[in-house]
DNA sequence: GTATATGCAAAGGGTTTGCACGGTT
DNA sequence: AACCGTGCAAACCCTTTGCATATAC
C-alpha cells in the first residue's frame, strides 16, 4: 500500500493531468495556502493555469484524499496536503497571528463531544479563535487583521 | 447597572435611531439570524432600511457588546443577542444540521489551550465540524449544504 | 447647526458555472 | 474516438465603500 498520488486519482476515475500534478505539489511545498497562493505557486511553473482550474483541482484532490483544508477566518480557506500532522490554528483576534497546535490536544474534548453530544469532531477543520500571550491584557489595540 | 440598549449606545458616542433598535430587536427575536435574515426580519416592520445599514448597525451593537457573531461555515455568519447564554454551534458537514452545546463544556480544552499554548479561547466563534450522530456511520451520503 | 447615520449604487473579494476547445485514456 | 479537464468570461454571494441626503443631537 501507500499508494501514490496518481494511483489514488486513478482508483476514484479521475485523469492525471498536469495541473493536478502542479497543484499537489504546490500545496506540499506551501505547507498552508489559499487558492490564491496555491495559484501563484503553480504559475511559477506554469503561467497559463487558471484559477478556476485550481479551485476544481483542489476539490478533487480532497475528495481523493489527497489534500484538506480548513477556515482561518473571513478570508479564504488554506489548504493542506494530508501527510501533514493533523494540526489546530490558533487565531489571535487582536494581532491576527495564527499558530498551529497539536490536533492531539483537543482528545479529551473530542470524547466529551462523543460522549455527551454524540458528536464526532473534525477539531481541525475550523480555526479557534481567541486572544494571544502577548495581546491578552494589551487592550484597546487596532485589530490589524479583522475578523 | 444592567443599563438599557440606549444607554449602552450613547455611553459610546453613538446615536439613537429607529433603524439600531428595530435590528437589535430582530436579532433577539431570531437569536439565530445572518444579515439578510436579519433585514427581512427588520424589513416586516420598516420596509425601507437597507442591508448596509443592518451591515453598519450589527458592527456597531457588536462594538458596543449588545450582539455578537460566529460562523457556522462557507456562509453569512449568524448573529446572537448577548444575553443569550454563549454557546457552540456543532455543524454536521454530512447533513448540514446545526445543532448547539453549552460553551461550558469546553472549559477543561480552554483550560489546557490558556496554560499549554498560552492562548486565551473564544470557543463559540467559530463552530465545530464534525459528524451528527444520525450521520455517522450511514456513508456516501450527498452534502446537502456544502461545507 | 453640525456631525453622524442612512439609502442607494457601485465596487470589491472569493467562488462557481457555462461553454467551446484541448488533452487523456 | 469518446469523454473528461481546462481556460476564459460571466455570474454569483457576501460585504464594503463613496457620496448625497436625512436625522439625532
Amino acid at each position: 500500500m501507500n499508494t501514490t498520488w496518481d494511483q489514488r486519482l486513478r482508483e476514484h476515475g479521475f485523469r492525471i493531468t498536469p495541473q493536478r500534478q502542479l497543484v499537489l505539489e504546490a500545496v506540499e511545498r506551501l505547507r498552508h495556502g489559499t487558492p490564491e497562493e496555491i495559484l501563484v505557486e503553480v504559475q511559477r511553473t506554469a503561467s497559463g493555469v487558471n484559477l478556476s482550474t485550481v479551485y476544481r483541482t483542489l476539490e478533487v484532490l480532497e475528495d481523493v484524499g489527497l489534500v484538506t483544508h480548513a477556515h482561518i477566518g473571513h478570508g479564504a480557506p488554506t489548504y493542506h496536503a494530508v501527510d501533514d500532522e493533523q494540526h489546530i490554528h490558533l487565531v489571535c483576534d487582536t494581532c491576527g497571528k495564527v499558530a498551529s497546535a497539536p490536533a492531539t490536544i483537543a482528545e479529551a474534548f473530542v470524547a466529551q463531544l462523543r460522549s455527551d453530544h454524540a458528536f464526532i469532531t473534525d477539531i481541525s477543520h475550523m480555526a479557534i479563535h481567541g486572544e494571544c500571550e502577548s495581546c491578552f491584557g494589551a487592550l484597546g489595540e487596532e485589530r490589524p487583521q479583522g475578523e
